[in-house]
DNA sequence: GCGACAG
DNA sequence: ATCTTGTCGC
């Protein structure tokens, strides 16, 4: 994968081992139906204050959303962003966060693809495996694949597709609004990650876990100034 | 060969 | 992700 013209050449050696890593960490991914009793659901989300990261998770409780934890860490960045590697610079962070939920979650919805990815490892898909727990990865934008737009109706669903196989679905969370891009993460499978994703989804384009994260991130940002 | 490229 | 102004609509 070549990369944007406007971000820095990343090393080509070190792209060498971390997609060795990837490939590693792939064959772990397990796509199937969920078997669990689906009570508390996690979203995560990160941001960015100069070389620092700020982690953040939140845990509501299911069907309610209704918000029970949030927590958050905060520490240095490792590596830049790389397309393709996102998982790399974003989970080790993520990971410091989710050891602080006093009750850990069923299900952890990610904001970035699961499989829908280059060589099948997004950042939903690598936290699964990471926490051995389940995932399902909501993006806001296209990394790989090809799609038709949905109708313009929330609710409505077109498949995104790569090398002949269905990677995710862009599911329409509002009207009128731009869509948003689901995948199965870990120990999921499209079908129930495209359920829940559309459940989740209230009032916003995105669903609450994923909006509720991103919402205290900017809250929490402002603590550690 | 020319684009496209999660956060 | 982050940098940024005004603007449209519920």
């Amino acid at each position: 994968m070549a990369w944007p013209s406007h971000l820095p050449p990343p090393d080509p050696l070190v792209v060498k081992e971390l997609t060795a890593r990837q490939e590693e960490l792939r064959e772990q991914v397990i796509l199937q139906k969920p078997d669990f009793q689906l009570n508390w659901l996690a979203g995560c989300d990160s941001s960015f204050i100069g070389e620092n990261i700020l982690s953040v998770f939140v845990l509501l409780k299911y069907p309610e959303l209704e918000l029970m934890e949030k927590v958050y860490h905060y520490g240095p960045v490792e590596l830049p962003y790389i397309p393709g590697f996102l998982a790399f610079r974003e989970a080790p962070n993520l990971v410091k966060a989710y050891a602080q939920l006093q009750q850990k979650p069923d299900l952890i919805m990610v904001d970035g693809h699961g499989i829908a990815h280059p060589r099948r490892l997004g950042i939903a898909s690598q936290l699964g495996v990471l926490l051995n727990k389940p995932t399902l990865g909501v993006a806001k934008k296209v990394l790989t694949g090809k799609y038709e737009e949905p109708a313009p109706v929330k609710g409505s669903i077109t498949p995104l597709t790569h090398r002949g196989e269905q990677i995710g679905n862009v599911i329409r969370t509002k009207d009128k609004v731009k869509p948003v891009f689901v995948s199965p993460g870990h120990l999921m499978d499209l079908e129930t990650a495209t359920a829940i994703a559309l459940k989740t989804a209230l009032k916003h384009k995105l669903p609450e876990p994923t909006r509720l994260a991103d919402h205290y991130a900017e809250v929490f940002k402002a603590e550690v100034r």
